[in-house]
DNA sequence: AAACTACCGTCTCAGAGGCA
DNA sequence: TGCCTCTGAGACGGTAGTTT
């Protein structure tokens, strides 16, 4: 099958989605094996369908409709596999995409499966020709791949001598413009001597071409870090450094729209980078970083990110610029002189000690920027965080870089002043509730729905509370609750209750305990898991060999509210004679 | 027979809405 | 601010059918 056209995104960068192009119509394929292995086929499918639903509109094209074009439903009439109909493409682009892809999902299910079905099959949209006179091509946003889609093999690359970059080096010094279609260095160079520097993909592609005998180009091969182009740079010879920055000014950007697009841009690429810990705590494996998006108490619907956050004394907030070009703001969006558009930061940490300034600058080792436009009473020191206009690992990478430092520098601080930094000591918080709350309507009906977790929370305190209360509830300074710390028979107990019936609650669950076990420094305590189902024998091996234990309650409705039964073996851990 | 294509089915994650 | 429930959607192993 021939995927003739490739989706290039906004940023210019071709997407992994691929379609064909017959008249009026365009085939979107599908998405096929698991990211990451060679056998990926369009994994870009939600993103760039997405985009071009949204080019289309902006285009104010008509679309006639989309169908299901699978091999194994086009025997069927077109009317048969509808899965958008012509007047549903007057919805927001991602509504028709949420359409499409449940439609899909349910297309020739067995009647009574609710799950199941793929959600990125092939489909097949008809645009009307009323389209402005565009081409479909054009309204698309798409380029025609004839050539070599996939990157040059490792051990094509491997050809590559430190001869061919010798010679590549001389050619490039003597003639810049010699390896044409590769840009300047952007993130690193080739340190050649003193005053000569290169940018890396060039001299590679140069010497590759040379090697391989046809014309390399940008696309065919990686840059960065851990590349091979990086690695056979240096085995020849060549150190490959971080590009030394311009200093040009920077400029507040003004308009809040683009302002915001910038800070969601930043944030999506956060999480793309980031795995998620649960409790709304996110984790980039690649930095050691976590941070947690919340809603921004200065501005509706936007997002303040607070980063480094198991320790909150040494966090690092981030939050949404409050209006254009903001020069008394925590951060803003700013544009370099070629129009890139860069997260910066004020060098200021509030809390204590405050860190800003000269101390700022030298705990960090960071240097401010430059910064025009916008008025404030006071001179503002703005630190880059990141340049948004990268890939999504590089802003992470940059933002992760910047917050280490923040912390870094915090904890200097907090030495310096004589104030160790430990972890604060635990509080008591309060007591759990039971009883039951009313859901809303909204895309369920109104429902009573009755506080499980603190009816069982409140039947053990009740079945604990003689000789005196042994059930008590922690919480760590920066905020998280521990279910419950139980004086028991054979030890002290670090409770965690989990109402929900799915292994992702079990990982939540013994993630918990592991966690503030560490943050509450309650080491010596035992971590009990109290689970709504009777887990696997495998699954209470397996915690076990993690140290956590894993117990099973009940319960059941009555007239008067949820009758909880704890298990017997629970119950003779914490010396409950019950 | 091996490799590839185009899906299916399940697991998992993330966000919204809501409560204390 | 943590946690709960619900829901949409992405990730990814598995596999029938097709092609080489």
């Amino acid at each position: 099958m021939e995927m003739s056209f490739r989706v290039i995104a906004d940023s210019g960068e071709p997407m992994d989605a691929h379609l064909d192009i017959e008249g009026d119509e365009f085939i979107f394929h599908s998405r096929g094996g698991a990211k990451g292995r060679a056998s990926a086929r369009n994994i870009d499918y939600g993103p760039a369908l997405r985009l071009l639903l949204t080019r289309i509109q902006a285009a104010g094209a008509r679309v006639e409709g989309a169908w299901l074009d699978t091999e194994e439903v086009r025997h069927l009439p077109l009317e048969a596999r509808v899965i958008l109909e012509r007047d549903e493409f007057q919805a927001r682009p991602e509504e028709q995409f949420r359409l499409m892809s449940g439609r899909m999902q349910i297309f020739q299910r067995p009647p009574g499966s609710r799950r199941g079905g793929s959600r990125v099959k092939k489909v097949r949209i008809r645009v009307g020709q009323k389209a402005r006179g565009a081409d479909l091509e054009g309204i698309l946003g798409v380029r025609w791949t004839a050539g070599r889609e996939q990157r040059l093999p490792a051990h094509d690359l491997n050809k590559v001598t430190a001869t061919h970059i010798r010679n590549a080096v001389e050619r490039l010094r003597r003639d810049p413009a010699s390896a044409p279609g590769f840009g300047p260095a952007r993130e690193y160079e080739v340190v050649v001597d003193e005053e000569t520097r290169l940018p890396p993909k060039a001299v590679f592609g140069l010497a590759a071409s040379d090697a391989l005998g046809f014309s390399v180009e940008p696309a065919d091969f990686s840059g960065g870090a851990a590349s091979i182009c990086h690695r056979l740079l240096e085995a020849a010879g060549y150190p490959v450094v971080a590009a030394r920055k311009p200093r040009v000014p920077l400029m507040l950007e003004d308009d809040l729209a683009i302002v915001d697009e910038a800070w969601d841009g930043w944030i999506n690429a956060l999480t793309g980078e980031a795995r998620s810990l649960g409790s709304g705590l996110l984790w980039m494996d690649a930095h050691s970083v976590i941070f947690s998006p919340r809603p921004s108490d200065k501005r509706a619907d936007r997002t303040d990110i607070h980063l480094g956050g198991f320790r909150h004394d040494l966090s690092v907030t981030i939050s949404a610029p409050l209006k254009g070009a903001d020069a008394n703001g925590l951060s803003a969006i700013a544009r370099d002189a070629s129009g890139r558009r860069v997260l910066i930061r004020q060098g200021w940490l509030r809390g204590r000690p405050e860190v800003r300034g000269e101390q700022f600058r030298r705990l960090t080792g960071l240097t401010p920027v430059e910064v025009t436009g916008g008025t404030a009473p006071t001179v503002r020191e703005w630190y880059i965080v990141a340049d948004l206009d990268k890939a999504s690992d590089e802003i992470a990478a940059s933002t992760a870089d910047f917050v280490l430092r923040c912390m870094e520098a915090r904890a200097a601080a907090k030495a310096g002043s004589g104030v160790p930094a430990p972890s604060s000591p635990p509080l008591t918080a309060g007591e759990e509730t039971g009883g039951t709350f009313t859901r809303k309507a909204v895309t369920q009906p109104e429902a009573e729905v009755h506080r499980i977790h603190g009816e069982v929370w409140l039947r053990l305190q009740d079945l604990l509370k003689s000789p005196g209360p042994r059930l008590s509830k922690l919480r760590h300074q920066a905020g998280y609750e521990v279910d419950g710390v139980i004086a028991g028979a054979e030890g002290r107990i670090l409770l965690e209750i989990k109402t929900g019936r799915s292994a992702a609650d079990v990982y939540e669950g013994v993630g918990q305990l592991m966690l503030y076990s560490s943050m509450l420094g309650l080491h010596d305590h035992r971590k009990v898991l109290l689970l709504a189902f009777e887990p696997s024998a495998t699954l209470v091996e397996a915690t076990r060999s993690c140290g956590v234990e894993l117990y099973s309650y009940a319960w059941t409705k009555t007239d008067d509210g949820i009758e909880v039964d704890l298990p017997n073996g629970f119950l003779a851990i914490c010396g409950s004679d019950r």
